[in-house]
DNA sequence: AATGAATGAGACTTCATTCAT
DNA sequence: GATGAATGAAGTCTCATTCAT
């Protein structure tokens, strides 16, 4: 969690103690300003955003949003950042606790990597990442470390050791396949918070993403086998 | 080529006729005006882009974006439009024309669309309408149709007569795939024009098409058949 | 003393009667308030002082503030009456009762006014007033009457005693010599409420009193007498 | 003059050579602004004046007040400088150049600075530097070294000088005395700024300046020498 | 065709004031 | 009596757009 007055991020303080009635709903204001600056962020842009629009989504007045956010930027860093942590070291132990194949381990990482991010509110941060890099390049390099540079070392790790196992092809490119294998859920996860209210063909996102594992195991597999992870 | 005034598709208007020696340079203003908004809009959004920085970049001043333009909107519609109508019937053609392997077909075509792409002043569009789409819904729905369902098309018909003609498996669900197969280019397009310049990783991206070929054909191909484009 | 409600002078209401315990400690309360308002608006000036400054120096919440004023132009109002009030009269008894040179009455009323001014809250009068004039017409009004030209009237007494006494010079202009009589202390209590923090060449008020003494009463003693008050 | 833009002092640009017509009128652009920003600010105070008021009172529009002063502290700052740095050198050249007497050179100084100030833009400056002085500290010191420092040194000497020729007394604390004689137009400089408009008692400003000078001369003569400058 | 001074609507932000607890 | 969360009017500043030159 970060400071929502600076968006900062910051270790706990054991202040929650007692807790009188009427701060229960001023606690739970944060959160709620901070899904609706979300909603608004991923809709229109940073820029594009207006604070009294955000204030209104949360059911409060402009000034409301000062008490808890320093800044339009501080909101959104805290918008990013919030969203960010929870998730991040989530795959990394998945990882170091799998026993079964590395084929099924694949299959599990971009399941799961899907369930978080389609219905948590991760979901949006590649999307404002995207389009906002350039305007806070302090967050987007944050976010290149934490979570893109730490995604790719974990789906790294298990294209060597399928490798090693002898399921995956030993002649993978690994850190080229590795960009390769995340595209199709990055971008199914961008085109949901852009495009997608704009496209009349709909698309079962679990098919998809049994379709891309499908796929995906197929392309790296080794001579023999040829079976993803659901026959 | 649409109307700099408006952004607004147009049909040749034969207008051209009287033309004295000095209007030869003035002609040349759009062009440098379109790159130069181009840029600025992908670097930082269209709200987030002042019209003064345009013409700064343009080598212009503020009033002369105003006699090609008349509005901001109208010049991001411009740059949307310029830069996709020139690419939009390309692909149609090479499939019509295609008379090799299907899997060949597809190794061509997504090597081409990165060549164009990769390339041209084509690229930016995908990462602007994904940004935002929400502000100019029109344009969205134009881009929509006219080119992300156009390229479906064309996608889904190699697929098609490849598993007709027994190259790609035939249980393949087409229309998903589809989207599959064209997630690393629009991911590496995107990630091109936002969030590169923060990765220290680099990435050959005449690399990173031949494994993503490869590991499609490998991921459609029916059973006998691994081979990629290029064993 | 001025109602602290509305800052406007007040003559006595007997409403003291009924008085529980716990109201000792509140009935301080409007004199911390009124200190800590006073040290802002000298700082700070009225419109850069913000309630919550004040409120924070007197060690309550903003909220308290208004229980006993009910603006901020009435705090503003009671720092300057209630801080004028008590020394009213001061000036005009002593002279009516002074016995001896008219000489030692200038040098005495001087001193006096020094130490009243220099070690009282009286003393950001002068500058406040000279900084809110035309933002407090009334309240300038009411300085100028019963505090600038009462003030003038005493030194004026005085000068016109000592000439008719033969100690002071008789072609004096009496109401021009009061104002520059009066300027060397005006100038040291303004200097000390806000430029003096920057003057890095410290004055010895004590001194500079009697300096100006000094020189005034020679400046305009009669002839044969050229004795300052001390020796 | 400083720069208009960012209100820091500047050494001349020799850039006035070709100046179509229409540039006439804005190149005297900041000087009224200016103006209007000194008025505003002398009775409003600074965080009291609105921005709107000074382009108002400038014949101007808010925006246009930005073209010229990035930021309502740059505008307040060019006030205080552009008033200041004109009047500089002045006192120091006339004490180096005098012949006369030091009596007749201080009355001199005294009427010379009241000219100045009286009836040029600089009688701003004091009352401005009292009421600010604690939210512009930068501005404050400046003040303090280069206009209060500057000019009590020139009395300083003129004071040494006329003890060592006789005509004041040896035993004058030089730098406290100094201090006494700068009160009275001072403080009528102030007065006139803020106070006066209240005050229903005129005063002949010129009449004033000679009482001062009269009664300061003879308060610091030597014994036998009691003479003004004027008799 | 090109300029750049000027405009003014609109955005962010602050802060005096209120009020439920 | 005291609190501090909430409000919303008002202020600073920005920037798309216009227009005289």
């Amino acid at each position: 969690m970060s400071d929502p007055k600076t968006g900062v991020p910051l270790q706990e303080e054991g202040d929650d103690q007692e807790c009188p009635r009427w701060r229960r709903r001023a606690e739970a204001r944060p959160g709620e300003i901070l899904d609706a600056a979300m909603e608004m962020f991923v809709e229109k842009g940073f820029a594009g955003t207006r604070m009294e629009e955000i204030a209104q989504r949360a059911g409060v007045t402009k000034g409301t949003v000062y008490l808890y956010y320093e800044s339009k930027e501080a909101l959104f860093r805290a918008v990013v950042q919030d969203n960010i942590l929870p998730s991040l070291e989530e795959g990394e132990r998945t990882v170091a606790e799998w026993t079964g194949s590395s084929a099924d381990l694949l299959a599990e990482l971009m399941r799961r990597k899907w369930q978080m991010i389609g219905r948590s509110r991760l979901s949006c941060v590649p999307k404002l990442m995207t389009s906002e890099a350039a305007n806070f390049p302090e967050l987007a390099r944050f976010y290149m470390e934490e979570v893109v540079h730490r995604g790719r070392r974990v789906l790294e790790s298990v294209l060597r050791r399928g490798i090693e196992g002898g399921e995956f092809r030993p002649e993978l490119d690994v850190r080229t396949a590795v960009r390769v294998i995340q595209s199709p859920l990055l971008n199914a996860v961008t085109h949901m918070q852009s495009l997608q209210r704009f496209d009349d063909e709909e698309l079962d996102f679990d098919a998809f993403v049994d379709v891309a594992i499908d796929i995906i195991l197929r392309g790296i597999a080794a001579n023999g086998d040829k079976d993803g992870s659901d026959a």
